[in-house]
DNA sequence: ACTGTAGCGGAACGAAGTATTCCGTTCAAG
DNA sequence: CTTGAACGGAATACTTCGTTCCGCTACAGT
């Protein structure tokens, strides 16, 4: 797009950004697709991607390293808003499904040997998420009988809204968030089961597929 | 579990139904799964199978059929009863969702070229669908904005629910159904995003993977 | 101008997985 | 006994994928 495009060096760099966007969104799609797909998406060939990557693993490591900074970047922006609790819970959420970091993380954690640095980013994560739920639900907007992994949950669910071409989907996940989120305010019952505990949550990380 | 155990025919007739079952498991927990996980997960040959189906996609579609037959079971269930129309959605939201056959058939349908008879089964499901919320939105038990069509992917989100053992499942699932269910009480909000049309939701059912 | 090489496209390779077929075995029924 | 329905599971014939390899091109540094 800009002037300086011609060279080769500025070639690779715009390839870097082109090979790391296409493989968020192949991989969002499909979590298991293979490495062919991504190169294709990007327009590009295969060893454009081994040049820069040593292995899909790695590739897919750096892939959730940069979702979970995503994830980060929203909630501490939650953390420092001292708005309306309510407001800003709302906002948290939203900004999260936007992002999809949530379910980038989750779809990729699992499928790599998790790196040091990913286990305290994630950690430092739930510290945000623990800070963001609590003052909603202190400030009283949130009922009482849902736990902060309560939210865990409710990200995967809205991000399990798959219909249509991807704008649709985001349509419909708002659609569904509001939905839940309604659900998240009035104490007009009282939910069934226990709450996820943090053990639970945290073995997404573990070997399996 | 009868006495006539013995002899060879019936442990072929006791075959067909471990076979289904552990189908419906397999197919349930992975609808990508290799038809060897089935046959090792009903403890026979992989012999055993191909004596009952020609093939991996007849299995499919009977799977699916069955799932069909049990999601209308329930939904007949809920027309019939007249008990308090919340009550009545409640059980019949619950119901589907303990069963688990919108699940079964939503991985199933599109694995296979669907058959005429699914076609019919299918509509047939919906109309029911359709008495179902009818009734409880004209008694005003549930919110106006939303729609039949929302219903189809409140259980795409439910079931979404992948965390823990099957019991743990289950009970999250009821956990979070409640809180969507408490969602789709009130009208405190109005919802964003119009709801899904139906030919976004019988797509499921064309070619792709 | 010249040339070494960074960067790349894509075919080739080898390992893994999978639907389906095939063959030898077993055992109850006649 | 004999026979064949029912079966276990190895063998077959593909397909799919991650990764490597081999040339080719065009820029960078001289």
């Amino acid at each position: 797009m800009t002037k300086p495009m011609s060279g080769r060096r500025a070639q690779a760099a715009r390839n870097d950004e082109v090979i790391l966007r296409s493989a968020r969104e192949v991989f969002l799609a499909d979590p298991s697709a293979p490495i062919a797909a991504v190169a294709e998406h990007a327009g590009v060939g295969i060893s454009a991607l081994y040049r820069r990557y040593p292995s899909k693993e790695d590739l897919l490591r750096k892939l959730c390293a940069d979702g979970l900074a995503q994830y980060t970047a929203v909630a501490e922006a939650a953390v420092t808003d001292e708005g309306d609790p309510w407001e800003v819970f709302e906002r948290f959420m939203a900004g999260i499904v936007a992002t999809r970091s949530s379910s980038l993380v989750r779809h990729l954690a699992g499928m790599f040997t998790p790196s040091e640095e990913l286990y305290h980013a994630s950690a430092y994560a739930g510290t945000l998420n623990d800070r963001i739920f609590e003052r909603a639900q202190q400030a009283g907007v949130i009922r009482p009988d849902v736990n902060v992994n309560d939210m865990a949950l409710i990200f995967e669910m809205v991000e399990a809204v798959t219909i249509g071409d991807e704008a649709r989907r985001r349509e419909l996940r708002g659609r569904y968030l509001a939905l839940l989120l309604d659900g998240i305010r009035v104490s007009s019952s009282v939910l069934p089961g226990r709450a996820p505990e943090d053990r639970e949550l945290s073995s997404r990380w573990d070997p399996g597929t």
